[in-house]
DNA sequence: GCCATGGCTAGTA
DNA sequence: GCCATGGCTAGTA
């Protein structure tokens, strides 16, 4: 048994927390993780960890706006889930981000 | 299409 | 060494 290393533990998290209807993209967790150009590492975990964590994985597309898996089983997987919560996906996996972008509360003090 | 990016783990020592 | 990125540019039409 072993926790995860402190990035891993937050995109988990930060994963965890795009709701239903929302997306998020690679990019936009990493930064919210407190990495910002660790776009990568947000694919890896989603990669290695969404069996196992129960990710909302299907909630998280590239910085297009579309699906980034390659066509085939996967992409049809992911479409199908964001269309049954509601999210519009093109046939060829485009988001309307204006509509369908998760935009993060934050907190500020002043 | 190219290529810099980077946190982490498997696997070696 | 992996990886489902991201951003910029050459080169086509």
């Amino acid at each position: 048994m072993r926790e995860y290393a402190p990035f891993t533990a937050r995109a988990v998290h930060i994963i965890r927390s795009i709701p239903r209807g929302k997306v998020a993209t690679y990019g936009l967790v990493a930064a919210v993780a407190g990495s910002p150009l660790a776009a990568r590492q947000v694919v890896r975990v989603l990669h290695a960890l969404s069996r196992k964590e129960r990710l909302p994985w299907h909630r998280v597309i590239n910085s297009r706006g579309s699906i980034s898996l390659p066509r085939g089983a996967g992409f049809e997987r992911q479409r199908t889930l964001l269309r049954s919560e509601g999210v519009a996906v093109t046939a060829t996996g485009s988001v309307d981000m204006r509509r369908h972008l998760w935009v993060p509360r934050i907190k500020v003090s002043l």
